[in-house]
DNA sequence: TCTGTGACGATTG
DNA sequence: ACAATCGCCACAG
């Protein structure tokens, strides 16, 4: 993978603000590479499991949890509720949580 | 080269 | 709201 993509993204990912959720296709606009949502979701599937990224911020565009049904999306749904916010069944109110961060505001 | 495979996304019925 | 499709892109075999 490019490590440029790799930064961008983890960077991307570590700012997103406690309480707010973003998503894979956001993140990968943001770092520059528009319509790889898939390879936003593939860096994170890999990160150590001791990483101190927020991955969990981190939803499909839809606000549904990506890994909905799995250990991991559970582990994803209490830190989300840890930081207030609501998780109904398998997904969040996206218009409610979604990070807006100023670079994208200025459009 | 071709095919299958994703922690994706937008469109359509 | 839900499911089926299709488009997308890098990678493995």
């Amino acid at each position: 993978m490019n490590p440029t993509f790799r930064e961008a993204v983890y960077q991307i990912v570590a700012a997103i603000p406690p309480g707010s959720v973003s998503s894979y296709g956001q993140v990968a606009r943001q770092a520059g590479f528009p319509r790889h949502g898939r390879f936003v979701g593939r860096l994170l599937s890999q990160l150590p499991a001791q990483t101190r990224l927020p991955w969990h911020r981190v939803l499909r565009g839809d606000g549904h949890i990506a890994l909905a049904g799995t250990p991991g999306g559970e582990e994803q749904c209490r830190r989300l509720q840890a930081e207030g916010v609501v998780v109904l069944g398998q997904r969040v109110a996206m218009k409610r949580y979604q990070w807006q961060p100023d670079a994208v505001r200025e459009q």
